[in-house]
DNA sequence: AACGGAACTG
DNA sequence: CAGTTCCGTT
């Protein structure tokens, strides 16, 4: 037994050479204390190795993701959330919602697969990022063309 | 499984 | 505003 709720569990820190940049990550680091996105969420559990088997990267396109284990992410969710009654039905909700938002996209065919647009994710929030801190290896190039256009 | 309207919540 | 809940439709 366990308390469900209480504390939030910081992830360490991103080193490159991994599967995704830590320009993706960082994010909910504001002192403010903004609420968990869902997005966010998912990411956090493709950079761990040990959600491998739940949640991770297809190869091939970058940025695309098997959801492996639906009832497990949904239960992980529900728990960072405080929503214990959260399902993958509810989740595949939420991520619906990006479509129009431009952070995900479905892809086509393949079974609880879906694809970051992550041109737009890094202008929508990461607006500041620092160029002075040394660039990702996949990203700047993506970063640098994607069009700013935004009241951020 | 995947979609999206609609009402609802903090 | 970012989901959550519920549910009818494809």
């Amino acid at each position: 037994a366990k308390a469900p709720c209480m504390s939030v569990q910081r992830p360490p820190d991103v080193h490159h050479g991994l599967a995704f940049p830590d320009w993706a990550y960082k994010a909910e680091s504001s002192p403010g204390s903004r609420q968990i996105q869902l997005w966010h969420f998912i990411l956090e559990l493709l950079q761990k190795e040990e959600f491998r088997h739940v949640i991770a990267w297809q190869q091939g396109e970058y940025g695309e993701f098997v959801i492996k284990d639906p009832d497990e992410v949904a239960r992980l969710w529900g728990r960072r959330k405080c929503k214990p009654q959260m399902n993958y039905d509810k989740l595949s909700r939420a991520l619906r919602y990006y479509y129009n938002k431009r952070i995900l996209h479905k892809t086509k065919g393949k079974r609880f697969t879906y694809k970051f647009n992550f041109s737009k994710l890094i202008f929508v929030n990461y607006p500041l990022w620092d160029v002075r801190s040394p660039p990702p290896p996949n990203l700047c190039r993506v970063a640098r063309y994607s069009n700013f256009r935004g009241h951020l």
